[in-house]
Parts: C-alpha cells; sequence; structure tokens
DNA sequence: AATTAGCACTCTGGCCTTGTGACTGCCAGC
DNA sequence: GCTGGCAGTCACAAGGCCAGAGTGCTAATT
C-alpha cells in the first residue's frame, strides 16, 4: 500500500500519537496530543484527523470511548516515513564498545553471547546473536580425532577462525592408520571449497574414492549434523527479564508459549536466518514475522561481517518498541562486532 | 529436630494435609481432611490436632479463617517419615526409556539435553540434567589443532568418551612442529593421571620441562577454561513453560528474577555440583537450598554413573509438588540413564 | 481424659452498584 | 476549514454487601 500521500498532519498526528504510546502504552486521545506536542490546532481537528488515519488502517481504538493505538501498519508507515534514529549517549557507545573490545573474551562464541548479553541489557528487550552463516565459509582443513573406543570428533575448520566439532559414532575397528587416509583424501578433495559448494556436491566429489566405505559413508551421513551446527550454539537469546514485565505479555498462556519458543530456539533460529544478510537494519514488524507467538513484537535486526563470512544480529521486543533508539543501538552494535572481528 | 514422636494421628493428619494441598494449592481445612480422608474422627478432632502441629512449626494459617497450609519442615518430615514413592506407569517407563536409549542421539551432550526435556515434560516441572564431574575423569589425551591463524583448538579427552574442547588464541608465530612437541610432553606427563589430580598439580609437573614457555604458559593459563567447560554446555534446564503458570509464579517480579536465574544458569550449575554426588534420591526443600528466587521451590536430584564418571540429574519446581511421582521418575530416569551409558 | 457438637467470630473473595474520568462523534457557529 | 460545546459510551476503581469457609473455645458426651 502506498501511504505516501498522507497529508502533513496526519502524519504528525501518527508519529506523536505513536511517540506517545510507546511510552505509556495506553491508548492515546485526541487531547494529549494537542496538549503535549502543542500543534496549535484543537482536539477536535486532532479528532478528525485521527478519524482519517483509522479509516486507512494505521490506527485503531480497542473500544468506542478510547483512545487510538497503532496498527502494524502505522508502525510500518511510522518506520518507513517518520523514523529518525536517535543516536547513542557516549555511555552506552562505550558500554557496547568494552564489552566487544575486551580481549579477555575466547573466541567468537563466547564473544557473540557476551553481546546478546550487552545487547539485551542496554535495549531492555531480547537480545539476539546468531553465528555467522557457514555456508559462506572455505574450508580450510579437516581434523579426525580419536578421543575414546568408538567415537571420532571431527573438526571443520573455515577461513578466518571459525571452526565447528562434531562427534561422530563409529565402529570400534577402525585405525589411526586409516583415519589419517580419510583425513587426506577429505581434505585433499574439500579444502578450498565453500561449504554450501561442499554442501551441495559433497556425495559427487567423493564417489570415485577406494576408501573403507563404512568411514566414508560416516561422514556423508553426518552432514545434516555439520550443517546444523553439531554441539555449537548457533543462536544467543538473552534478556527475557526484560521484557516478560511488559504489559504485551500479561496474558499467562501467551506468556508460557512465548517462554517455550525462547527455550526451543530452532524457531527463531530459523527466524533469523530466514531474516536475509542484506546490508544495514532490517526491522520486521508484528504479523509480519511468520511466529505466531510473537505476533505482538517486532524485530531490529543488522548484520556483522568479516571478509569471510557474515551473520546476524538484533532484537526482539514489543511492537511497542522505542524504534528510534533501537535502530541506533543495533546499528553501532554490528558495527563495532564487524571492527572487532576484522582486527581478531 | 527431631520429629520421630509424634502420634500416629498426627502424622495422618499431617500426611493427608500436605497431599490435599499439592493437588489444589488451597489452605486445607479440618472439615476437608475428616470428609476426603474418611480417618473416622471429627473434624473438631482434627482441628485440635492440627493445632499442635502449627506448635510444631510444620503447618501454618495463611491468615485467621483460613486452612493450614505445610511449612518447610512439615515438607520435610513428609518426605522423610511419610513418604511411599509412587511406581512409574508402563507407558511413563517407556516414553523414558524410548527417548534414553535411541541410539540415534549422537554424543553425551545431546543424551543429556533430551533427558532434561523428557525429565521436564514427563514431571511437568523444570528438567535438569549436568554433564559428568570433569574431575573424576582419567585423562586419555590431548590434543592441539590449529584451526586458523592464532588459534588453537585444545581437545582434552577423557577415558569413557568424554572430550573438551577448548579454543586457544595464540601469537600466531607457533610453528606446526612446536605444538607436536607441547602435545606430546602434555600426553607423556599427564595422561593417565584424574582431571581432578591435574588440576591441583598441573604447574608442578610441567615446572621442568624446556618448552617454549609461551605456549606452556598459554595451557596453564587456560586451565580455569577447561575445568569450567569451555565451550561445552554444562547444563541443561528445560521445561519453564511446564511451571511458570504456576500460582507460585503468580508474582510478576518473582517470575522475572526466576527467568533471568535460569538465563544466567552460573548459579544453578553451582547448586546441583554442590548437591554432591551421594548415592540415591536427595530432596532439597525451599528455605534448604541458598539461591532466594527458588526458596519457593524444591529439588529431587539423582545421579547418573558411568565406570569413569558421575554426573547428576534432577527437577525443579515448587515445593508444592508431587514428590511421590516426582522421586520415582527422577531415580528411573538416573537409573536408565547409568544404564544407556553403560552400553555405550 | 479424650472426643465432639455447637456457636460466635473472622477473614476472603465474588458480585453488584455507583460514580468518575477519559474518550469520541457530531453539530452548529466562527 | 476549524473549533467549542455537548451528548453519549465505556472502562475502571471504590465501596458495600453477602455467602462461604474455617477457626477457637466451651460445654456436653462418651
Amino acid at each position: 500500500m502506498a501511504f505516501e500521500n498522507l497529508s502533513e498532519r496526519e502524519r504528525q498526528v501518527l508519529e506523536h500519537l505513536i511517540e506517545h504510546y510507546i511510552q505509556t502504552a495506553d491508548p492515546v486521545g485526541s487531547r494529549v496530543i494537542a496538549n503535549k506536542y502543542r500543534m496549535g490546532i484543537s482536539p477536535a481537528t486532532i479528532r478528525n484527523t485521527m478519524q482519517d488515519l483509522e479509516e486507512l488502517g494505521l490506527i485503531q481504538q480497542p473500544h468506542t470511548s478510547a483512545g487510538r493505538i497503532p496498527t502494524d501498519s502505522g508502525y510500518r508507515v511510522f518506520v518507513d516515513m517518520l523514523l529518525q534514529p536517535e543516536p547513542l549517549t557516549k555511555a552506552e557507545q562505550d558500554r557496547i564498545k568494552n564489552i566487544i573490545k575486551q580481549r579477555r573474551v575466547k573466541g567468537l562464541n563466547a564473544l557473540l553471547s557476551q553481546t546478546s548479553k550487552i545487547l539485551g541489557e542496554i535495549t531492555n528487550q531480547l537480545g539476539v546473536t546468531m553465528a555467522p552463516k557457514f555456508d559462506e565459509g572455505v574450508l580450510t582443513r579437516i581434523d579426525l580425532i580419536p578421543v575414546a573406543e568408538g567415537h571420532i570428533l571431527m573438526i571443520v575448520s573455515v577461513k578466518g577462525g571459525l571452526a565447528r566439532s562434531i562427534l561422530l559414532e563409529v565402529e570400534s575397528e577402525i585405525e589411526v592408520k586409516a583415519l589419517r587416509q580419510v583425513e587426506q583424501v577429505l581434505n585433499e578433495r574439500l579444502a578450498g571449497l565453500s561449504m554450501g559448494k561442499i554442501r551441495a556436491t559433497l556425495s559427487d566429489r567423493l564417489a570415485d574414492t577406494n576408501l573403507t566405505p563404512k568411514l566414508l559413508k560416516l561422514f556423508i551421513d553426518s552432514d545434516s549434523e555439520i550443517w546444523s551446527g553439531g554441539q555449537a550454539e548457533l543462536i544467543h537469546i538473552t534478556g527475557a527479564d526484560n521484557i516478560i514485565s511488559q504489559p504485551e505479555f500479561a496474558d499467562r498462556e501467551k506468556l508460557r508459549e512465548f517462554i517455550k519458543l525462547l527455550e526451543e530456539k530452532k524457531e527463531l533460529q530459523k527466524l533469523f536466518e530466514a531474516q536475509g544478510s542484506a546490508e544495514g537494519i532490517i526491522i520486521t514488524i508484528g504479523r509480519e514475522n511468520p511466529l505466531a507467538e510473537i505476533q505482538n513484537c517486532s524485530l531490529v535486526t543488522s548484520t556483522y561481517k568479516t571478509e569471510n563470512f557474515s551473520g546476524t544480529i538484533g532484537i526482539i521486543g514489543p511492537t511497542r518498541m522505542p524504534y528510534s533508539k533501537l535502530v541506533s543501538i543495533v546499528e553501532y552494535t554490528a558495527r563495532s562486532l564487524t571492527e572487532a572481528l576484522s582486527e581478531m
């Protein structure tokens, strides 16, 4: 739908209404807008404008004789046309930088975990960070380590310091020698390719080997686990305590389902993967996202990048969230993360 | 305190009161006990008994003219003296066995994650499983794998199939040769010892080596991470959605703190570690546990064992939980886990 | 001496009523 | 095109009331 032809007044009313609603969570009346924002017109006039906005589907009344609240479309217009990012304070910047740049954090995983935490805290929403997309990475080497009778740890290393380990179960008869052989073949044939390419062409590339079939099969079968992350934590979700006291989660049953969703993680992982890795900030409002449990929520996401891979971070919170601030925070955090990773 | 000298009648009243309270979460009156449990005495008599029990601190009145509810001590006496474990149904047994014995589960970590899930579901409480105590394990080997410039993955394997991997950051100049050397020295000096012993005597044992000091230092410094679990998940907590709708969590602020506790995990990990590995079921009631956030909750824990290591599993839920059932479930699950691991 | 019936008293929770305040929509006048 | 005024609507808080559940105590009963 095209809302470019909103009058200046309509825009202003919508903007002020949303701003006020974000702060109070109460339906906003014409009077409040007239007084608080000194628009120089009377409540009655604003009422007329509000009726127009309601007909356009941008705001709605929870019941007669109540004020208005924004609809999803209302937020959409606000975000697309009216949003002015609010710059971070120095203190906020420092806080983010300090967490991300501290050299004591060991490994990407820990860094992402920390980042999701700070993101949650500073935004007062749910902070989310995703591990980099594995598919983009270029394989540097594969190691196979026997860790016990019948267990082999496979370590898949990717250019840029990413590594993923998967535990394989095997018949206990495999010898170290055979293992080295498999290792060698895998490395010869696959190193230097992107993981995405490997995934697509794996069985072709290994078709004509004369390796013990068992071991090879093992590797091929294990692929689902390689791609889905094995033991690694692919998504970090932190700060549920920040948002569950919001009135949006007053309904007990809704809350229950929400908590369950957080615990499962899988669905959210999919959601964030689907978020795509386009440049810059992406805002997904309410029912624009497919998960029923969080259709009164919005996502604000962005991506971090290094030379070799990229990943998604962002926040989740009630649609009634302070977008102008959050956009800046998420953007700044993603940028800091990108910087920090390029130094590593 | 010694409550062995409770009269038979007092015991019965306490037992019935707790049983009924567990079901309804409402204060229990003398009338209910007299009618429902047909003790053959009048409500008035029960009232007298209840007064005695109240003086002993086993039950209390939330307010005048309400029924009684058990105190922590009341539950304690119930659990110690009156509890009769309720055997599992065949269906429940099958459900647990099926999850634990399915061979498709890859690796101990995944198995424990599954187990905590089923434990949560079947008990309708919070299911918790802990990874085995590392200290007890006997080191079989250490591997050092370069995964990228400046990153080494250290894999510590322990007898019985346990392995833990820690990512080390290093100056980028380390050569593969030097790495092999370190690997060799570490293995020569440490293999065959228990991790606990290694932890205690690490610097002594490595004092007189002529290795590049840098690398060695790195290893020693990294120990905190080895012991605390590195990237591995040490505790699995599942089923928050089961218990948050219980009346015990009606208070919003309490709920918030509870959720926060779950998210942090560290505190709960400590709590479960402190739970000790004594044989059989341990029940911890209300304020007997040190964490303020869950002092209206109880823990029921047990341990699983293999030849080489052992770990803790259990559940967390409101003190008002069906102990007789839960005890059986936790015990059965721990036993099944032990069996499954001995087959692996 | 232990048990019980009876009774007065207390407190909670649900339910209804009422009143107030915050809105809107519309109309007539500026 | 805007605004003041006004009637109408609805949610919500406060107060009052009543029924129900439960106790403690005392006096009668076994």
